[in-house]
DNA sequence: CGGATCGTTGATCAACTTCAACGGTCGTGG
DNA sequence: CCACGACCGTTGAAGTTGATCAACGATCCG
């Protein structure tokens, strides 16, 4: 159950045997069933999960009822509404469960606490979001500049997990085009090679 | 010059005066004029920087050689090829300076060696940087979800400062957005009202 | 004064969306 | 275990948004 979260966690920096009997009292274990919802657009996002097992999206839905998948997360991710739990707001995301999963989560003032019970998780922290705000930088550049073919075609190249194990009208919410756009894209890439 | 720094990593965590002595040592100034680059495409992003007075943007150059604006950094903001710098590797940015600059600069070496000499730094940056990722979030849905008027919209109400200080055919490439469709929906906005 | 830069306007064009219909597959309940 | 419905991907046709191309006027600054 933590050993992920641990492996996870020493990428960046190094753990005694005390931090981690520390950090996992910090978290609380969770299994999700497939379609199941670990928050609800309106609620207040209690906790960030950390995803041991399974696959998850946040999405939102915009005023024209379309759904827009803004994130998906399986074993290794953190996925919250970042700003409904940062701030205690109502969130603007839903978080769902796309295949059944095993999470770890940690409430905002136990996260707070943590920083202060275990330091360098400050560190952990600053690194995974340097990483993060550049994986995100780049897919804001890529939504800006770049054609529906080509957004596809970064997506599968950087990730291809992605496609194994995510259905295609996901995948087209995820890029922001219609599913119709994508199916037209794969057929076109096909008939061209 | 370093109290625009230090008045803003203290809106998170608190400094010593000692602290302080430390961190400004970590840190070179720099004079840029209008039109000068902090950073061109191709180079090793070398610094993070801070910017103490004037008003940057980074933008990068897709296939057809149109400019496509990143990042707008004014006082109290940081400013980078984020990913260049992290991993010393080519920059795909372009930094340039909109208005006449002051800016703190602080090579990688030094802003790993900071954080040892300073772990609050670390928590300072953790703290920034989920404010950053949530900023980037919202941007990035923005930019799937909404119409060219709705982003216009959201950006004007969520900064009025952007208005003022920068030139429009910028904002609308920081939007995403041709400049004539930008001018064309402030006419129609002014129409409608 | 003259050139560069910036914003505006009009006309045309391309990419992608929307709407509608259909076929295949998967899973669940009878 | 089969049948039905839900879900998913595909295809076609029409519609819309915003991009592109081109020209022009205004302003700023050397």
């Amino acid at each position: 159950m933590f050993e992920m979260l641990f492996s996870h966690i020493q990428e960046k920096v190094s753990l005694t045997e005390g931090d981690k009997k520390t950090i996992a009292d910090f978290f609380t274990s969770k299994k999700l069933r497939k379609r199941q919802y670990l928050l609800q657009e309106g609620e207040v996002c209690k906790y960030l999960t950390f995803v041991s097992k399974g696959l998850l999206r946040t999405y939102n839905v915009d005023g024209k009822g379309t759904e827009h998948v803004n994130v998906f997360g399986w074993e290794g991710w953190w996925i919250s509404d970042f700003n409904s739990f940062l701030t205690e707001t109502p969130a603007v995301f839903n978080i769902e469960a796309i295949e059944n999963c095993e999470v770890l989560q940690i409430s905002l003032a136990e996260y707070n606490a943590l920083m202060l019970a275990v330091p360098i998780m400050d560190r952990y922290f600053r690194i995974l979001y340097q990483n993060s705000i550049v994986t995100k930088e780049r897919r804001l550049m890529s939504s800006i500049t770049h054609t529906a073919e080509e957004k596809y075609l970064e997506l599968i190249e950087s990730n291809s997990e992605i496609t194994a194990r995510i259905p295609q009208h996901l995948i087209a919410s995820y890029l922001g085009i219609a599913p119709e756009t994508l199916s037209r894209i794969k057929k076109n890439l096909a008939f061209r090679k």
